[in-house]
DNA sequence: GTATATTAATTTGTATACAAAATAATATTT
DNA sequence: AAATATTATTTTGTATACAAATTAATATAC
């Protein structure tokens, strides 16, 4: 509800709310990859050990252990001896990813209706008319947070961590691509229209009919940003 | 995930001689992960830094960063300073995992319809006639071999290495629980059906034929691997 | 004898040290 | 001057060393 929560990637409140016991390692993962997410280190670039170590003032050890971790959940990629990179995401990425989360999301969708109680309904209802204001004010920004939101809770009713978990690893890879794509004017009302089912098929609790909708809604998405890294060259 | 999936450094393919260059980590990372696999490591044993080190005359640095790969791929769990343990299948962990193998399948199954050709059909189907041998003769080991080779071969054929490998994740995790889980008599032969009309929709290209059974398929082994997990103590 | 407290041993977490490979810089040849 | 070879520097991969926490063992109290 509050504005000041930066969007995704924080599987802290799910899994262990007060964890006294961190590790380097732990914090490391978090920390690296909030600079991948919010771009610090951009697509394709270089991850130095060194920088990082002087970064964060710790030694390569734990930052290694990080690096391979990252690595693993697909936010890196590691060159035997030459250093790990940032994960740039191709066109072709792009055709394997957007399938696995549309996949992932209408399972969400189904196991959703299943589990949503009012209370949660509401909360969606309520993010819902406010991203269609920031629509009518073409406040693009405010609505991809919105919006983000809006299918992490639909992700959360769905009450299965595993896929919350695998779900956020995917869209992590994409998400600065999705933010980046500028939506024509367009394709943003059919994003709306569809967000509008959506609402309705929550409502009615039917869950294939809002798994379809989702897969659609991702399908186009993935339209959009593969137009966009078509335009963008290499 | 660095097992048969299309290698992160693309640009090697071209050249694709430098496939030699292996570091300790990598072996490390399949060599223990088989381990798992193979049930050398039991569920929730505890995975000793020092006796792997010793078993793979290694160091703990390249052991360690196996073990943090592991535990992102889900095959170890991390307790901060008490040491990593092979992820024990929980029944929620069943509830959890199933649904989503069914999600990816089911993707797989459409994706194949798309892509699969005339020759890789009749590898499957090959495969599948092999199958039924073994159901008709009962001979349970060779049966899940055969079983699983079907599976890897429709994942294969929807060409989509990033779904492989996520399946893979999880489909590791359940390996062991499917296996020891005897199916009965009924079931097995139920099983048998659903393949069977796996065929037929893969023989007719029909996507959401295929999904669909694929599905139906999965949550019947759900429900097999439960049932077998309740009889047995924690 | 059981339970708790204290100490010793082991194990994990992190830092440092050294070896090997890759990159940068310099020199050499044409 | 361009291209190649050679050397120096940096960076990664691995091993070792030390610190902190956990587990085990022992001692003490009841």
């Amino acid at each position: 509800m509050s504005e000041n929560t930066t969007p995704l990637v924080d599987e802290s409140s799910i899994l262990s709310e007060a964890k006294q016991i961190k590790t380097l390692h732990a914090d490391l993962v978090e920390q690296v990859r909030e600079m991948v997410v919010d771009g610090d280190l951009e697509p394709g670039a270089k991850v130095s050990e060194r920088i990082l170590c002087e970064r964060f003032n710790v030694s390569r050890t734990p930052l290694r252990e990080a690096i391979k971790t990252l690595a693993s959940e697909g936010w890196l990629e590691i060159l035997p001896h030459k250093g790990a990179r940032v994960t740039r995401l191709r066109e072709k990425d792009v055709d394997q990813i957007f399938p696995i989360m549309g996949a992932l999301e209408a399972l969400s969708g189904e196991l959703a209706c299943a589990n949503l109680s009012e209370e949660q309904f509401a909360e969606i209802q309520a993010l819902h008319y406010q991203m269609v204001l920031h629509y009518t004010r073409r406040e693009l920004k405010p609505y991809f947070r919105v919006n983000q939101k809006i299918h992490q809770k639909i992700l959360t009713a769905a009450a299965n961590p595993i896929l919350l978990q695998m779900y956020k690893g995917l869209s992590g890879r994409v998400r600065r691509a999705r933010y980046v794509a500028n939506m024509s004017e367009v394709r943003w009302s059919k994003a709306v229209a569809e967000h509008e089912q959506m609402l309705v098929a929550l409502a009615a609790r039917d869950g294939p009919a809002l798994a379809d909708v989702l897969r659609r809604h991702i399908s186009n998405k993935s339209k959009t940003v593969k137009t966009h890294l078509r335009g963008e060259p290499g």
